[in-house]
DNA sequence: TTCTCAAAAATTGAATACAAAATTGCCGAT
DNA sequence: ATCGGCAATTTTGTATTCAATTTTTGAGAA
């Protein structure tokens, strides 16, 4: 479609692409197998390239390969998600403080633009979009840390997360209260006051453990052994 | 040789592991091409395995592969090391601190009997071997806080960050104050010492990323953009 | 009916052969 | 000596084929 004949990118990256995408938008639910031949027919593309590009989103996390039985998309279990939360706040805090300092109009307003699709994509109750520029509106506070290694650090351990955080605010209805959340950090940011901003993050990501553990307190035992059952 | 009739390992697997062993122990310089023909000839694979191992190495940062041009082993620059180096002082510490507590005598006698083994590489001036050997005992030391998840993120730094704190000690002459301050670390954690044993940790890493910078400081321009211009 | 076990079907893993595209290096012309 | 282009090497992708293993199916027995 966008080009056909002259493939700029090589087909197993664009095959990762493509796939992460689709995992992210939360297409598949955890657990759900994935079929190599009716994959790559699917994305017109042979086995080879596919499995490569299977092979690389396991090492990213996303997928769960066993040998001879194929790859399911990857499931966390709570105390997995539990300890890639707080990971994510040592990271995340670190970065804020650092980022904070240095941030120019320009970061804060992309951050601000990414809040804005935010709150759109709300309304639409388009859950798959939502996760994804949370992850975005997050990554771009981070920007001006000016620390590339860690950043992509982050960005895979929300690509890790960001299902089961998507799924317990799409539920507990706090989509509400983490946009606010979300507001209230960039404005915190504005003002430059990177330990409150970081505070509010770390409690901010927090909140979503919190609430994760106490849905999953009253649901135990309602699905097999992952978090999720089934989405969207 | 030990299983060449009934492969429990998928091919793919095997390659993989064999691959990061080798680059582990510093087999091939930083940059080094990694020729598909040659390669998968050498471990008698055929080239599909080969790639699909080559594109799991490049997802744990073990290889860069570019767009048809092939793969090189992954070359960090000064700034992405020290990045590295201070996540891992962030979960690392983070870590310790909860495994203290947990630590039993099976724990530390398994993070001891590594620091031995480490002492008899040092002797030997077996580099590649110091360098897997510093990581297992590092990892021993966590493993109490019963967060696997975590700690294979940690093993994913040591394995891009080694390579390079290695090359520091050895040619600046660390070794031994590397291993004296092993040793005090499995002392403070044998007294149930947490936080000093982190406070210590923290150091031990600052420690060598100093080293690292002021080795770099004096011997800038020497090699090409990467850290490490050959090794062993 | 339900359980068990064996055969069949489906799926994954791997090798080989072949084609196409891109990079690299080399050679000659200016 | 530098620039442009051609050829060789290398990477990438597809198709085909086959082996090994898992999953499903189905028949027979309790």
């Amino acid at each position: 479609m966008t080009q056909a004949n002259t493939p700029r990118q090589t087909l197993t990256s664009a095959t990762t692409d493509a796939l992460r995408q689709r995992i992210l938008m939360g297409e598949w639910p955890a657990g759900t197998q994935l079929r190599q031949e009716a994959l790559s027919k699917e994305l017109g593309v042979s086995r080879v390239p596919l499995r490569e590009a299977l092979r690389q989103l396991e090492a990213e996390g996303l997928v769960a390969i066993t040998e001879r039985r194929g790859a399911v998309i990857a499931q966390l279990s709570l105390p997995e998600v539990l300890e890639l939360l707080r990971v994510r706040v040592l990271l995340e805090c670190d970065m804020l403080l650092e980022a904070v300092p240095r941030q120019t109009q320009a970061d804060l307003d992309a951050a601000g633009a990414f809040l804005a699709q935010f709150e759109d994509a709300l309304h639409r109750r388009d859950v798959g979009t939502w996760g994804i520029l949370n992850c975005r509106f997050h990554l771009a506070l981070y920007q001006a840390a000016n620390r590339p290694q860690t950043l992509a650090l982050i960005e895979q351990l929300h690509n890790r997360t960001d299902r089961y955080t998507r799924m317990q605010i799409l539920l507990t209805n706090f989509s509400d209260r983490a946009h606010r959340e979300h507001s209230e950090m960039l404005e915190l940011c504005r003002r430059k006051d990177a330990v409150s901003a970081a505070a509010f993050l770390r409690q901010h990501i927090l909140n979503a453990e919190e609430a994760l553990e106490a849905w999953h307190q009253t649901h135990q035992g309602e699905s097999g052994r992952g978090v999720a059952a089934r989405q969207a």
